[in-house]
DNA sequence: AGCTAAGCGAGACGGTACGTCAAGTCTTTCA
DNA sequence: TGAAAGACTTGACGTACCGTCTCGCTTAGCT
């Protein structure tokens, strides 16, 4: 009935070699926008605007007609060049976070991801976290803007990840036989929880416990620092 | 921002005498309803209603006016006794829910825990998994209703939860100085993960796979079945 | 495909014994507006706020949102008194001419009809008739809109000539079989012609003209003045 | 404030010897069209495909967009040979009714314009009478569109019956005095006002009706057959 | 047993946002 | 150079659902 299908990663080249396809078939949701000169500007000014409000009152003050306001742009192209509001949010959320978390590198497996996991429990706990939320919880309604979410933003996450997975399986680190996709799951699926539900704290020691757990299931003994 | 402050459980008895007090402080939004015989019959009504409508047609079936009219009873009356739409939906969906999982008992720690995920993972991927999504999604922007979730929903499945890791604790299957919430979050997580992004199957393999995931960092190597 | 069906007379008793009843069954277009006190406030206050905005800026200004501004009421609440635009503005224009043409009484009927004859194309010719054409206009593709166009203001209108006519009829002026509706039209339909296509003028000597031809044509030779 | 100023006939040579020069000053409102080869064929193109819109969805189907992909022609190029969209329609409607009604004679002038009443009522009750209403309506709010209408489909109306009643005055039929248009607008004035308006039937036999009165002001009563 | 006050059904209402439509203008690209 | 293609602005439309409000009836609970 509602289910979602967020992710269509565009899998840009030989940098991860571990497969991070996803298992459902890429939807054709993705509306391509008008192309042109005219549109290249219209595209950047509504994504700038849109994460501007995004950041000043969240998701829900990114209203159609505010984004179309403050972009000076009008509602009808909104809808040309993207499929919801959603979409918009989703992709405005995306570029603006594109490079907001730092790819750690501690020398060891262990601290490569479990200094991800303490990045992105921070970035929860952040404004921006609960903007994160909302538009989650906005694509659960819309799959429209769920295939934006997941290539614009999902995806990089995801590859960052898959990346510090890869070079612990390079460094023989990596219990064998264990998925890509269950280790970014099993590691940050607890997070999303509690940024969710709220029922658990996301404080950086509650963070670096659940780091642990996930990291005993996914790491070898071998490899724990 | 808009962190939600989900779970109050009433922690109704010695059943778990394992801590899954929320973190956080419990919020006062739920409502005392108006007490007598009439609100009985009212109560029940609402909530019926709503469920079918839930069932029927998905959270977005589940209008004020639409539960207002099914169940023979006005607007006013449903804003006296639950302080958002989201609320009446939470409670609704909690007692509709409230004995659809089985405690699982295989007689051994890692069978029983497993099974639950399997179980979860099957409820997710259903009908009803959706409109799961969907209230999950509702409360992030309506923490009156997320208390409402949280006391009748999540707190029930999480006491459920707790028992097993209780009945592995007893069993000496338990990885010492492990916390329950690390092991709800990090067993289910994954699964809530799949079920609103979407972008992983929610088949009864990769549940199986990610609950030998999880396992491995929360019960001793000893117990593993 | 667009036939308008705009007047449906509520017949107010036996002051006119002359048939204007229309050939056409009356449509059941008019909404029944919602009863209570509070609908009896908004209903006057849109129709007050309507009637300014059509005096200062004709058919056009009177948009529904400009509509439920100016009356501080919402849009909503105008869709559900009034079936549409048009006939808000109809039943608004209806009530704000209500009284603004005077009944002849100059002791003759050719005389009567000749000033009534002038006095609508002085009306026609004024700000408020091309109020009226608008109307008029409007209603061609909205039959709902006819309908309130009809009751509310053409019927005032057409009963009024029919009592002039009756008066005629009585004194023996009338040449005998002549249709009252019949008069009508063809005394104000030359006006409305030149109203709407303003080819001729609507000067009081070309109203003056009309009514000649049309009165030689419908009274005695003997009545004429 | 809005009134239309619809005619202003080209008058082009001696046919018609009555008078039927509008009153009011000829406004500039034609567009003189870009010459050369291909304004030709877009010309023509343009015109077919609007009249074939009107024919099969009336005024509201001959939008700008739907004529400007039927004709295989621009919408830039629409709006450099004509003003407006009603401007376009009120052509196309004109050249597509252009030989529509034939010139009766019946060897009376009675009855070749009881004829005419006749074919003209017949017409108006026609889908493309329909049609006739939406672009009077149309031309209320547009003067250039109006200016069109006039030139394109009123005028050659207008002459046609100017000539019939030249041929009365030929004749020695027509009352001394009375003004060509007056006997023009009387005489179909009151099947606009019954076509718009919808109050009465635009039959035949109400037809007769109506031009028996209007004549009854117009010829002597000589001429009556 | 009857009265009073609260609870309640019905549904009108304001508000906010949505997504859509068509007119008319402007820009790019092609012939 | 002029036109096709079509992107864009503008202004309004009609709809959806939330949560509040008002009315008048019903019922509970006290005197």
């Amino acid at each position: 009935m509602l289910r979602c299908g967020l992710l269509d990663e565009p899998q840009k080249g030989g940098t991860v070699p571990v497969d991070i396809t996803p298992a459902v078939p890429e939807p054709e949701t993705i509306v391509a926008p008008p192309r042109g000169l005219r549109s290249d500007r219209i595209h950047s000014q509504v994504l700038e605007a849109t994460a501007a409000l995004l950041r000043e009152g969240g998701y829900s003050a990114a209203t159609m007609d505010a984004i179309a306001q403050r972009a000076g742009v009008s509602k009808v192209t909104l809808y040309k060049h993207w499929p919801s509001r959603t979409a918009v949010a989703a992709k405005a959320f995306g570029l603006m976070m594109a490079d907001a978390l730092p790819q750690p590198n501690t020398g060891t497996s262990a601290g490569d991801l479990t200094e991800q996991v303490l990045h992105v429990s921070e970035f929860y706990a952040s404004d921006l976290g609960g903007v994160f939320a909302q538009l989650i919880a906005a694509c659960v309604e819309d799959p429209a803007g769920a295939a934006y979410f997941g290539e614009f933003f999902l995806a990089g996450r995801r590859a960052a990840v898959a990346e510090l997975w890869a070079r612990a399986v390079e460094r023989g680190d990596a219990r064998p036989g264990v998925d890509v996709n269950d280790v970014i799951d099993t590691l940050f699926g607890a997070l999303l929880f509690r940024l969710l539900i709220g029922h658990q704290p996301l404080s950086a020691e509650a963070a670096a416990s659940l780091a642990d757990v996930a990291l005993r299931g996914t790491l070898l003994p071998t490899a724990k620092g």
